[in-house]
DNA sequence: ACCAATGGGACTAATTTAGTCCCGTGTAGT
DNA sequence: ACTACACGGGACTAAATTAGTCCCATTGGT
């Protein structure tokens, strides 16, 4: 039995000691690439591992002191204890190194610039997504601009974004609008909810967009002239950093409360992933566009930057879909759907 | 299954990131004392816990950031999340606690004013040894004083230490002596080289004693009067900080190849602990001293600082009976030796 | 015998962290 | 209802730590 595999704890002390993890990473790096090069000296190294003498030189004394490595003239090299150490926390470096390796080739697979794998599977364990939200709002917050409009969807993925993000740590100067109308779901998931906390946490302002979830045609020609909806619409249609989650088409539609039988025409349509309320096929077309009010596919053309965060192995396939249908530049998933991914796509190669 | 339970690991994250797992116990703590008395303020909360109210602040800060607690103006409570985290990591807490007040009991039972207890057995996991080696080393670090004369014992438990102790991150003006002469044993674990060895990662300098193990009455008088012994010995007897291991009796005897009549003697005598060529009974009654040229229990009296360090329940009644023959000022223990001590102490209190 | 690369020392600039004092506010006790 | 106290948080300064830069004696490989 392997300590690994229960993460949940990890999970927590990550929590606590964020900077722990990276600062374990760092060092196990470190000693990696010592175990290879051996001998090596301290300058060749930092070129080796892209950062500076100094901070190396730091890292390397300490690791020194620790007795895990010796240094004579001909250079730094492990200890039998370094050594020892490295092999005991061997499957960290193992892991790493494969969520890495994984996430290059979803990027390839997908053509996405920016993958992010997080460890294990959303579906498997709950604590993964909270997980998903931690590594999204981190990213999100390095990519905000001052006066930047940030597009957000609804979706216990998003809302887990929001929780995880630190408050107010420094107060950024953004607007949080929710991309889309109210879905009907619980209200800590609607995206009207979530921007509103997100902007909280951000220190930023936010905008509500108060419209009911299913429209018919022509309360939508209603809304669309209404005063309230025209001064918000055009607000958000011009977020330019655009977070969103991605779901299984049927089961957003069910979770809708679409009628059984365009529920039944959706499948029939093989649709197989939602987006902003548009449904999309294996290929990327979209074969249906709920009728709400707010982002359109088209709006995503003028974003700076689309992330879409989405995890567990159930929506692999949906991920993939949405990836054909419009832009994604950065993607946040975690190994169960990101495992899928690029084992599909071996699988159309193999053909 | 329980990850705590798999503690190698553990250890060797302590091993590469040791400043960070402080941070965590100390988070940990903090967040149990906001548990229990929540909601507290601020400073009240910096005085309860031995700490100052503008680095309590940051931590704070920092924990409220993460989402585990929030503050009101009656003070800081934890939130849901904080409570979630803290549960998962309460098995930590447990043992840090529960370690804390094993070594107070260990305290009270030997009459010893200060008792570490590291986690584990030695005697279940090796790697235990290693950590008794880095708690000592620490403490011994801590303990030193300019110009002061330190003297060691053999045994693994002695060379872990040294091989435990930081490498001259600062240099220290001390000597450090054998505390007897060689021991018989494989090199790496005589008094000699690990004097040697401890005296260069501390930046001072060591003195050698270069004597046969076992002597017989004659060849000692002889030696005493030897010009080398005569020059080496007093320095050793003026030892001021003595850090030296505690063995079990016969198990001694028998590694220093003693003959199996003596040995039968010693068992007949109930000796149970070994000490500085010392045998004690369970009372802690010298029952024989080797015949061998070096520190004498008598010289402990004009030692500032006695160190004992061993571990492993096999040896909680050799240290409980060491810890009756002479003063020990320090202790340094693991779990499984601990235990023990206190639990043949509540035997006795039963009786 | 030389040369290039090594670790380690030394000094300074920049950044982070800790100490101290204060203020407006909400709350508990009277 | 009121007052007094303890609350969080802001602000500023001093101290300590960390990173950048340059140098030098030494050594191992060619």
């Amino acid at each position: 039995m392997n300590s690994i595999e229960d993460v949940s704890i990890w999970s927590a002390v990550r929590r606590l000691v964020p900077e722990l993890s990276d600062e374990l990473q760092k060092r196990i790096r470190i000693l990696e690439r010592i175990l290879a090069l051996q001998p090596i000296g301290r300058r060749a190294l930092a070129v080796e591992m892209g950062t500076t003498e100094r901070v190396l030189r730091a890292e390397l004394d300490f690791l020194r002191v620790q007795g895990l490595l010796t240094a004579s003239s001909a250079g730094v090299s492990l200890t039998e204890d370094g050594e020892a150490v490295l092999d005991r926390v061997a499957e960290f470096a193992v892991r790493m190194d494969g969520r890495k390796e994984l996430a290059e080739r979803v990027s390839r697979v997908l053509g996405i610039p920016q993958v992010v794998v997080v460890e294990d599977d959303s579906d498997q364990n709950s604590w993964v997504k909270d997980n998903l939200g931690y590594r999204a709002a981190e990213l999100l917050r390095s990519l905000l601009q001052p006066d930047e409009v940030v597009g957000i969807t609804g979706g216990t993925t998003m809302a887990a974004i929001a929780r995880r993000m630190p408050a107010r740590a420094v107060s950024y100067p953004v607007k949080v609008v929710p991309a889309r109308g109210g879905l009907g779901e619980k209200v800590e998931f609607q995206a009207n909810t979530i921007a509103s906390t997100l902007a909280e946490k951000l220190g930023g302002e936010s905008m509500m967009l108060h419209v009911p979830d299913r429209l018919n045609e022509e309360t939508m020609e209603q809304l669309l002239n209404d005063p309230y909806v025209q001064q918000r619409l055009p607000e958000i249609r011009k977020a330019t950093l655009v977070v969103h989650g991605i779901g299984e088409a049927v089961k957003m539609a069910k979770r809708r409360q679409v009628p059984d039988e365009e529920v039944a025409w959706l499948e029939n349509q093989q649709a197989v992933a939602e987006a902003f309320g548009y449904y999309f096929n294996q290929q990327g077309d979209v074969v249906y566009s709920m009728p709400t009010i707010g982002l359109r596919l088209d709006d995503l053309q003028n974003a700076r930057v689309v992330m879409a965060v989405a995890g567990g192995s159930s929506k692999a396939r949906a991920v993939a879909a949405a990836a054909k249908a419009y832009r994604i530049d950065v993607l946040i998933t975690d190994e169960g759907a990101a495992r899928l991914i690029v084992q599909s796509q071996d699988y159309y190669q193999d053909k």
